[in-house]
DNA sequence: AGAACTGATTTTGCTTTGAAAGCAGTTGCG
DNA sequence: CGCAACTGCTTTCAAAGCAAAATCAGTTCT
């Protein structure tokens, strides 16, 4: 019987080595899970159809298959949706909450040095500025949504301004594609 | 001819989404290449044959693919050794320097929720401890090594301190093994 | 001369990936 | 009721990627 951690972590337990960012690596070095939690932490997605119309276009095996690996980590848990009894609803665990600074860190990164676009990168740049503070707000929003803690709700969430800037430059680059041309 | 921007990434150009994160995934979204840079960034190495020697255990055809993208990424720089006609010496470029604070996070999310060890998880708790002074440090003595930045050199290297850490438990370790046992 | 070392490449299986189609059960609607 | 749309998920199968072992040609050491 294995010592009972805080967090016991449940996996096959053949590792590389035991290196922390090795056995990061072998959590998320791949193409996809990230980009799945990604979705649900700035997209709010919480069903596997929701989470299928991915930017990346994810297909359906590969989506269960990785739904299938960040549960038995315990990066998600899942539980049934009461509105449909086929419904699952996916929720995200402190395990993968604590990631929203890596995400912040990465998006930084990649915002910084590969060729992104302005769209798809302003909540990136919105969270580089925010910084810790703005992070850690977003984590509480996280726990209340998807552990059930209680949170004060003041003002919008930072999802929603988030995406809010997001629609605001779709919208105005789709101004400036059609400078002084109105109707249509 | 593209647009000489600043950091040029050249690079394939089909890309699944421009979404930082995603584009961050696919460069080192894989089982190998952050190592290749946690070991060129925590244990200086800087040729061929010290990266085959990793922790992990990687074979040599990956190490040189691995070698080859990161090149072409922009990630490394290879010159010649002037001291053997066919070592190539491999410097990091500030794109990879700036993956420090990454790499701490990483680190210390993975020291949380996975099962590291401790003498491998030492450096993580130092750079966390740390903190971004510690890594602006790092990342400074970094582009002296890699870049040819002039450093005014206080004191051991950050990369000497963890690595003497390390060590320190290593021998802890040692000992506490032979608890009354000398000799041998 | 010969052994050891250099950064790779080749060879050869194996695993992973991923698009498309399909599945059984559930729900909404007329 | 009857049927289409929807639910999470599986199957199929070809292609791509991955990785251990052996090998390579040139270089340096002894």
């Amino acid at each position: 019987m294995p010592s009972a951690l805080g967090t016991e972590t449940r996996m096959t337990d053949d590792h590389r080595s035991a290196c922390p960012i090795n056995l990061s690596l072998e959590v998320f070095g791949d193409k996809w899970s990230l980009l799945i939690i990604r979705d649900m932490i700035f997209g709010g997605k919480r069903h596997f159809r929701e989470l299928l119309r991915s930017q990346e276009g994810i297909s359906s095996n590969i989506l269960a298959d990785r739904l299938k690996t960040l549960l038995e980590i315990g990066m998600l848990t899942k539980r049934d949706d009461p509105s449909h009894k086929q419904k699952a609803i996916y929720s995200l665990t402190e395990m993968a909450i604590a990631l929203v600074p890596i995400m912040a860190h990465l998006g930084a990164w990649g915002r910084r040095y590969l060729p992104v676009s302005e769209e798809l990168s302003i909540r990136a740049q919105l969270m580089e500025e925010g910084g810790p503070v703005l992070w850690e707000r977003f984590m509480n929003e996280l726990r209340a949504e998807h552990l059930g803690v209680s949170r004060e709700s003041d003002g919008p969430s930072v999802r929603q301004t988030l995406q809010a800037a997001y629609e605001e430059v779709i919208a105005r680059k789709a101004k400036e594609r059609e400078p002084a041309n109105a109707g249509s």
